[in-house]
DNA sequence: AGCGAGCCGTACCGTACGTTACGGTTCGCC
DNA sequence: GGCGAACCGTAACGTACGGTACGGCTCGCT
């Protein structure tokens, strides 16, 4: 049986029960795993699943929509790169940094992406999609005004806003993804990621400052 | 029911009969993605069910020998650090970044770990351990020596080898695994590699040369 | 030849879960 | 108050799959 799932496409039309409903079934995610049942998010909800079915079409829909629902609450600051500095270049991309951290450290990030990696071996592949599309492209399309904007100021030095950051990028994220959502224990204090922004940030610009470009680059 | 199984636990007693069934599982999970049922496991090798169970004592036991069994071999190069110059440290380096790269962005990779993620989710983390412990941890094992060996000729200044290292990864990795297995089509070809390995190289020398070390770290 | 161990193929069982169906209740609206 | 839509709770159905049982075959050993 086919079915049209109504207004859960790609827009925003949810009611404030269904928000409430995807919390739940967030918080679910986030709890138990993988024991995403219908019937466990049912209960959860204090819904029926009748409702639950009507709403989200089937289980990847209320799957998909449970990831949506959280990607649109996840958003990167938006950082203003008018007038720069090299100070206030170098708070942007500690900033950056460390909000990054924090996102893909949080036990929400971690039950996401797994259910997303699992998703993705198997068929469709919209949920990878999805979170690739709020977390790395986002952050990507947040980054690069800044970054362009510290090359306009003369600030950086490099050919390619995209090449720049994704060595931004694994600077600061290294190990650190990959080994959460293989289940290694690796807390992340406030201090230490405060220290770890910094270090990315300070090897980026030893490597992307217009006057200390190192050569053979 | 409590399984006792066999002679599988970390060692490598199998025989030539097991390996022919764990490469099947193998095939298996690169082509079918999520679809290793037993069944279909059981069809593929041309084997029982009940040889199945017996031997690796349940699904969970099949899925870690299958990960064990492709751990055993996946092994980066070793490589010799005495009479160190420049030129083979850069080879060196250039090498693991070349390896490492292409190992992760193998489609037998992205199935394992995909399937050490999934795991992960679900109690259990032995899976997860696994692949680390086979696929970073056995890289830093291999390149810390030859880190340490260019600190020790001079060539390199580092205060400690594993933050050193996580640098390097970083700089090589970025985000090439977490976009594979959220299933971004992203194809390396050869030369991409190659390229990348250079420049990820070419970056942590200029961070850890120790004559042409940025201020500031 | 006779025997037993190991394994293949397959049928079978139990259960978990996705999906559907339905009676009862709440609530907005006329 | 009366009506209908939406929804809750729960029971029921179908199926897929993990796990078990068993008959038959091969093969090495004596």
């Amino acid at each position: 049986m086919l079915h049209i799932v109504p207004e859960i496409d790609t827009s925003e039309a949810l009611t404030e029960r269904q928000k409430a409903v995807l919390d739940a079934a967030l918080r679910l995610l986030v709890e138990e795993g993988d024991q995403l049942t219908m019937t466990a998010v049912a209960r959860r909800a204090s819904c029926s699943k009748e409702t639950l079915y009507k709403w989200f079409g089937d289980r990847d829909g209320l799957l998909t929509a449970t990831v949506q629902w959280q990607a649109s609450k996840v958003r990167v600051a938006q950082v203003d790169g008018k007038g720069l500095d090299l100070a206030s270049l170098t708070t942007s991309l500690e900033r950056f940094a460390s909000d990054w951290l924090k996102v893909i450290s949080s036990d929400t990030s971690i039950a996401l992406n797994r259910v997303a990696v699992s998703h993705a071996g198997s068929g469709k592949d919209n949920l990878g999609a999805v979170v690739l599309e709020n977390g790395r492209f986002a952050l990507a399309t947040r980054l690069k005004p800044v970054l362009e904007a510290g090359r306009q100021a003369g600030l950086l030095d490099f050919s390619d806003a995209e090449t720049a950051f994704r060595t931004f990028f694994g600077l600061v994220a290294r190990d650190v993804q990959i080994r959460l959502l293989l289940g290694d224990r690796l807390e992340l204090t406030e201090a230490a990621i405060g220290g770890d922004a910094a270090r990315a940030t300070q090897q980026f610009l030893a490597l992307f400052k217009s006057n200390n470009r190192p050569q053979g680059l």
